[in-house]
RNA sequence: CGGGAUGUGGCGCAGUUGGCUAGCGCACUUGGUUUGGGACCAAGGGGUCCUCCGUUCGAGUCGGAGUAUCCCGACCA
């Protein structure tokens, strides 16, 4: 345990890594580019599933599950949704191993090829709008507002811990609608919906805004985004809403018959975060000493740590915790006592700060006689004495401070680190720097793509808040006329 | 899939021009002393040195092939 977190101006990467590892939250698996999420890390994403499945509900969604696997034929009726998967799809070929006839353990039977071969999903609009196609006949059966928590399998070239691993965890909504201009309701309200779910609960600021069409989902008529910075100034994708037209109504022949009886095609939404909101999380708040964990997610809201010799005293403050502990449980705060006796107090420190714990409380034997108690904050590292009298409404209002008080650095972040740029040359230096540029364009994927190719820079999003920039100008790269700044940064 | 690096107890590493019983720190177990910012002492347990083939009296060390992981690209939520 002894080893700190390390640096992280000196690699970013490496002090994410170990930060992941080291905070207890997952690790690397035996299995190629997959990962193990351990209970510390699991607890915090079953907080995000739970607050985000309420909001889901709140806004009229039921959930459903749909197979793990997808005929190869179902993923390609959509032919710009099979163009964008195919290079990253686990495929099933046989269902039966046999014992080796060369006396090697098990090789697969040849004899047990399936006749179609079957793909992991890599997202499920295929097998889902297929099935939908049995449920939805008439105007009667609209809209259709579902839900599926599951997990799907990219084969990613390269992983990374929560950002980018080969399976993960998500959540993926799939509406129906009778008409477009619900259908784009919907996309919209789910985006807002994940908007502020990443402010509220992950303290995080994001950006709302389309994707330019190049970056738009494989399949979709509009995607609608949340956009993260990172503390080391790359954007992260946080999480999507698509509007996919009639695209998969097409592909699947989904029909209602409408009031006038007449046959139409239905109009879909998808939208979708996953296990990478952990790595949004780790990357947008943490520092060199660990993990800093918003109170709305940390599994461990406060650790009281006693600080004694003898059993004697041990006693007596454990005693007084365990009171404490009681009047905080009665207000929601989730307390975890460290009466492990094999470590010291500033093992115990330098432990919790690494795993994100809010606040920390420590009593010694002059704290019990003068009835306070130290308490640290995570997010300031400060440290105060506090009456003992009082302490369980003390920290549940310092819970919602620290709550703030991350969102308010994070945003500072954010706003520090992003600005105008009108000028090629400008951009080019200035990219360098990391963060968000604020730039004209002139709207055609070539501009954009000659810019990736020159500088690594995508379009994060064309913002429709927090930066919603219309004003006429020119475009940074081309110089066409441009309606719109859009957010150019470099992403992970 | 291209370029580079690395595989030695759970983790991090050392191991010289081939040489004898493979070592160190952390972690772990037991006992004791400790405990207000990462304790100390003592005694222990744990290894087919990534795999296979080759060179050699002798391979962790040299050669070849395979394989895995990491980093940089291309791809991506």
């Amino acid at each position: 345990m002894a080893k700190e977190v390390t640096n992280r101006e000196e690699n970013y990467s490496q002090w994410y890594n170990n930060l992941v590892v080291k905070a207890d939250l997952a690790e690397n698996s035996a299995v190629r580019g997959c990962m193990v999420i351990k209970p510390y890390g699991y607890a915090i994403w079953e907080k995000m599933q739970d607050k985000l499945d309420s909001m889901f509900k709140e806004t009229g969604h039921q959930n459903a599950y749909f197979p793990l696997f997808i005929p190869k034929s179902f993923l390609s009726r959509e032919a710009e949704h099979v163009e964008g998967f195919a290079k990253e799809c686990a495929v099933v070929t046989h269902h039966r191993l046999m014992n080796d006839p060369n006396g090697s353990g098990v090789v697969v039977d040849p004899a047990a090829k399936l006749e179609e071969e079957l793909i992991v999903r890599p997202t499920s609009e295929t097998i889902i709008w297929n099935t939908y196609k049995g449920w939805i006949k008439s105007w009667r059966d609209l809209p259709l507002l579902i839900n599926q928590w599951a997990n799907v399998v990219r084969w990613e070239m390269r992983t990374r811990l929560f950002l980018r691993t080969a399976e993960f965890l998500w959540q993926e909504g799939h509406t129906a609608h009778a008409t477009a201009q619900e259908a784009i309701e919907e996309t919209q309200k789910m985006v807002e919906v994940y908007a502020k779910f990443a402010r509220e609960t992950l303290a995080l600021p994001v950006v709302v805004g389309h994707k330019s069409e190049a970056e738009r989902f494989a399949g979709a008529v509009d995607t609608l985004c949340i956009e993260a910075m990172m503390q080391d100034g790359k954007a992260l994708q946080a999480g999507t809403s698509h509007f996919l037209g009639q695209n998969f109504a097409k592909a699947f022949d989904v029909q209602f018959a409408n009031k006038e009886g007449k046959l139409e095609y239905v109009w879909a939404t998808s939208w979708g975060v996953s296990t990478r909101l952990m790595g949004a999380l780790i990357m947008a708040h943490s520092d060199d000493n660990g993990l800093i964990l918003p109170p709305k997610l940390a599994p461990i809201q406060v650790v009281m740590v006693p600080i004694y010799k003898g059993d004697e005293q041990r006693d007596a403050i454990l005693n007084r915790m365990d009171e404490l502990k009681k009047e905080l449980a009665a207000l929601g705060v989730t307390v975890k006592i460290d009466d492990r006796d094999n470590l010291r107090p500033g093992f115990k420190f330098a432990e919790w700060e690494l795993k994100g714990v809010p606040v920390r409380i420590a009593i010694g034997p002059r704290d019990l006689e003068n009835g306070v108690v130290e308490l640290a904050r995570r997010d300031t590292l400060t440290k105060e004495s506090v009456a003992q009298e009082g302490l369980a409404e003390y920290v549940k209002g310092l819970m919602d401070t620290i709550q703030e008080n991350i969102y308010a650095k994070a945003l500072k972040f954010r706003d520090e680190n992003t600005r105008k740029v009108d000028s090629w040359e400008e951009f080019k230096e200035e990219i360098e720097k990391g963060g968000f540029l604020l730039c004209h364009w002139d709207g055609t994927k070539e501009t954009e793509e000659r810019i990736k190719e020159e500088t690594k820079a995508t379009i994060r999003c064309i913002p429709t808040d927090s930066f919603v920039i219309e004003e006429e100008g020119t475009c940074i790269y081309s110089g066409k006329p441009s309606k719109q700044r859009v957010i150019f940064a470099r992403a992970y």
